[in-house]
DNA sequence: CCGAGATGTATGCAACGTCAACATAGCACA
DNA sequence: TGTGCTATGTTGACGTTGCATACATCTCGG
């Protein structure tokens, strides 16, 4: 399956064997090495060379097709969000992603990465954008910059103190009730004496 | 200053000086490496492995110091928080030393850590109590749990966000500006239906 | 003063990312 | 049908890393 038939001296779609194999490992928990990655799709250690400039390249395809994932996951229909409660919904799916596919996860957001691949930057735009027209057709007249951002950093902020095993944690379930616990907790603030 | 006189065969204080080495690499955004760090201290490639069993220990030293710099520098006077205003400024001060040193702040929480190094799962604890004790004093009778949850993923995920890129930004101005924002536009969500 | 244990050193291994030089396959064009 | 260009894959090598083993040197308690 994941090793295309080598008869032949040329592979004929190494590029996306490399990516395939290199998610496999990614997801599997070991740490993916171009040497390894080169190896499991019975290719030279080197070959990777002529499809991708470096590690990072590599790295940077395996995260555009993790944001599509994402993105995917998060809005099943792949529009925006219709009511609070699918927000909060987006958010428990968005940590749900994290704890379930950890390496990638990191890969995409837990390191310097590479601004200058305009697939990328585009990728996780797309991301960006899902949110900010949830909160427009959800709250309009209110500053959806500034709100996008809170939310976005609460929901990220959850996926990696989970991750990082910062927070007590049990079942994806507990984590489910902990994000919604967390969205509904804020109101605490709202109805407090102003800042 | 951070190499000791090294007329003795013996150095006296290399684990200090490890860490001191190890740090400055790290703030100079260098990748640090256990040799380079061994270099850098004018001590041969291999001595560090007597203060420190791996790498990860001593990832797990430099993190220990980062908990308690940054602990320092949310709380000046040590305590919790004393008024709304002021938890706010302790999410201001959290983003920006993360901005100001990222590959500390990537190491502290952006990796798999060494969940066994009981020193650094402590230090880890003595920030979130904080958190915790500043809650309790604010908002007496509320889930505490939930809050601070929330609280610490808005701010930690800001700072993850910022630190990649993923939220256009200027100056540590702005950045600060934009913390405020989140935090005031969560009020948004507290006046909103209920979920 | 002397030997045991603590501390630092020398050497070597396997794996990694990367590069330059070379081999091969398939396509464009005659 | 033949010929050569270019994209693709291979080989071999360099310098780096983390780590282990065997050895040298110092310090200190008796």
């Amino acid at each position: 399956m994941s090793t295309p038939s080598r008869d032949t001296y040329h592979h004929g779609h190494l590029r996306a064997a490399l990516i395939d194999a290199a998610m496999e490992m990614l997801e599997s928990g070991e740490p993916f090495s171009l040497r390894a990655v080169a190896r499991q799709a019975n290719v030279s250690q080197t070959a990777p060379y002529r499809h991708f400039a470096d590690r990072e390249a590599l790295e940077s395809a395996l995260a555009v097709r993790g944001f599509r994932d994402l993105r995917g996951e998060l809005s099943l229909t792949g529009g925006p969000a219709a009511s609070e409660g699918e927000l909060v919904e987006f958010g428990v799916a968005y940590v749900a992603f994290a704890l379930r596919r950890p390496a990638l996860f990191r890969l995409m957001f837990g390191q310097e990465c590479d601004d200058q691949n305009d697939e990328r930057v585009l990728a996780a735009r797309e991301l960006r954008d899902l949110l900010a027209d949830s909160l427009q057709r959800l709250y309009p007249g209110t500053d959806h910059e500034a709100l996008a951002e809170a939310l976005w950093a609460l929901v990220h902020g959850l996926a990696f103190l989970h991750l990082d095993g910062k927070l007590p944690v049990a079942t994806s379930e507990d984590v489910a009730a902990r994000v919604r616990a967390a969205f509904g907790s804020l109101r605490t603030l709202g109805v407090s004496p102003a800042v």
